[in-house]
DNA sequence: TAGATTTATGCCGAAAAAGCATAGCCGAAA
DNA sequence: TTTCGGCTATGCTTTTTCGGCATAAATCTA
């Protein structure tokens, strides 16, 4: 093959044979008779002679040793046969995983998510995905809000849990999944329950564990308007981004907290939850130009197990 | 693909598609820009174009996301370049190991020989073997004289050591290696010296310790030769076609032998080696038809370890 | 020795690939 | 906003090559 110009890339040294050619060599070294193997092969024996030929000077090695009566392998083309059928499976099977990939059955997909989805839909939807696609494997981050809309920017996750809508970015979509109760997070003896509970306004006097906020604009919006409603401003006692720290403080009366409802699902801690009017949503977010086909799959089934989820959210 | 008539042969299963097209895959895949792609393969751009799409259409993958503008490759096209890349390194290694075995510099031989080689020539080609075609496995197999030609002939052995000339066999060729003395074998305090001995029949009253001579024409004639020349039949002890438990029986007092006199070298046992007039060749022998390479190449050697031989086979 | 079988070769028509011209689209720059 | 430049796709023509047919050459069989 004649090499033009100074390029040294790999393309270039790939040879120019055919498949056909590799199906005929296969075929005649079935049959070892030229005139059999061409009806076998749909052509006329003398085509079937010239590819041998040509394969052969192309590959620059003897296959067949042939007189006018007789045609035997060549010790080279013995090994050839074995490794060409060996490499014909290898290529199917590669073809196969690749139509795989490209249905979203096979690959894996990186998934960002708040703590919070822990409880509640995560699981539930890594369970689909292991009954439905089980070839894609899930890589799972939790990340701080704040992380998110970068992770997804420079690529180091494909989709994301989120309880904001990142709707000002051109490069990203959201999507609903469900929305659910908030809840007031109350140690087990606190005077508060489920029976007596009216209003936020009853916690005026009380420290509050919250959330830090940081680049978490919706999310604090939901909560602060809960505050304002019931026209009063929290005393914060503690701030933290992870809710198990937060119930714990919780627990220890260290203050009370406003979590989402889901949270009870995770905790053997000693508090009690509240059920609150004001509803927290999560959403889906992903990069809007992602054309993967495993991300399209996994937002539908983000979407099924939303709909099926139970937003009790009871513990055992 | 369509396949014609009840046949299921793995040939069938064969691709429509061409390597040139996997050749122009990865060109596109490597710049991501058909014209610049076009221009290193050699074609023009629109003939690039057609023949990815023609490849998508064949393998039913998408490979490229391509507007008017960018092409970006899919999940599906980034796994079959990655895989392709393999496949064709793997390729073109078996195109090298299959030229290596056309060379006769990479494979197997399987070598047969009469024990009294492991003491002359054969150590001598394993060393040219070893240094000349490092890659050429020699698959050894000591054999009775009488397994010889059966061996050949089902192609359990491609080539033998032998003190037989197989001249009458259409199908198997022999060669001269060299020729060494006979010697007589007797144990360590026997009267007989290289000094006093002048003739066989100075040993008409012991009694020999003999090969079994069974399919064993030639070797046969040569050592009754010696016996009419010198007018006397031996009388026979004993028989064994194996060389060591003849010495081993001399040693004992059990008779006298004649053996070729590289037997010397692997000896440790109280026996000496009284040299005779009389030699005894040794011939490689093949299959007339084998064409392979490496037994080409490795009757070469054995003419040339020949050559070299030290015929007087000392102990150390 | 004649016939049957098998591989190789010369020639021709059909199919496919490459080349050429150009349309159509998008993004960047003026 | 418009124009220009770069990119891919498509229609058409030319070139290559592949397969089919006829047949030669060789070898085995009857």
């Amino acid at each position: 093959m004649l090499l033009v110009g100074g390029s040294t890339r790999h393309s270039e040294l790939l040879l120019t044979m055919e498949i056909r050619q590799i199906k005929y060599f296969l075929g005649v070294a079935e049959t070892l008779n030229f005139s059999k193997a061409a009806i076998n092969l749909n052509i006329v024996q003398p085509a079937l002679s010239r590819q041998i030929q040509q394969l052969e000077q192309d590959l620059g090695v003897v296959l067949f040793e042939r007189n006018n009566r007789n045609v035997r392998l060549t010790p080279a083309g013995a090994f050839l046969r074995d490794e060409m059928i060996k490499l014909d499976k290898r290529f199917k099977d590669t073809l196969a995983q690749a139509i795989s990939i490209q249905n979203g059955h096979l690959g894996s997909i990186r998934i960002g998510y708040p703590g919070s989805a822990l409880y509640s839909i995560l699981p539930e939807v890594l369970c689909l995905l292991q009954e439905k696609m089980p070839l894609v494997e899930g890589v799972l981050s939790e990340m701080a809000e704040f992380e998110v809309l970068g992770a997804l920017l420079n690529g180091h996750i494909d989709v994301c849990f989120s309880r904001e809508e990142i709707y000002d970015h051109p490069n990203i979509c959201h999507q609903k999944l469900f929305a659910e109760s908030l809840a007031l997070v109350v140690p087990e003896h606190h005077p508060l329950t489920k029976e007596n509970f009216k209003s936020i306004a009853q916690c005026k006097e009380e420290g509050f564990v919250l959330p830090f906020f940081a680049n978490w604009q919706r999310y604090r919006q939901l909560i602060y308007g809960m505050f304002s409603q019931a026209d009063f401003f929290p005393r914060i006692a503690y701030e933290s981004n992870f809710g198990g720290t937060i119930m714990r403080l919780v627990e220890k009366n260290l203050g009370i907290a406003i979590l989402p409802l889901s949270y009870r699902t995770g905790s053997s801690l000693k508090v009690r939850f509240i059920p609150l009017e004001t509803k927290s949503t999560l959403y889906m977010v992903w990069r809007t130009e992602d054309q993967n086909p495993i991300v399209r799959n996994f937002i539908a089934l983000c979407d099924e197990a939303a709909q099926h989820l139970d937003l009790n959210f009871e513990c055992p």
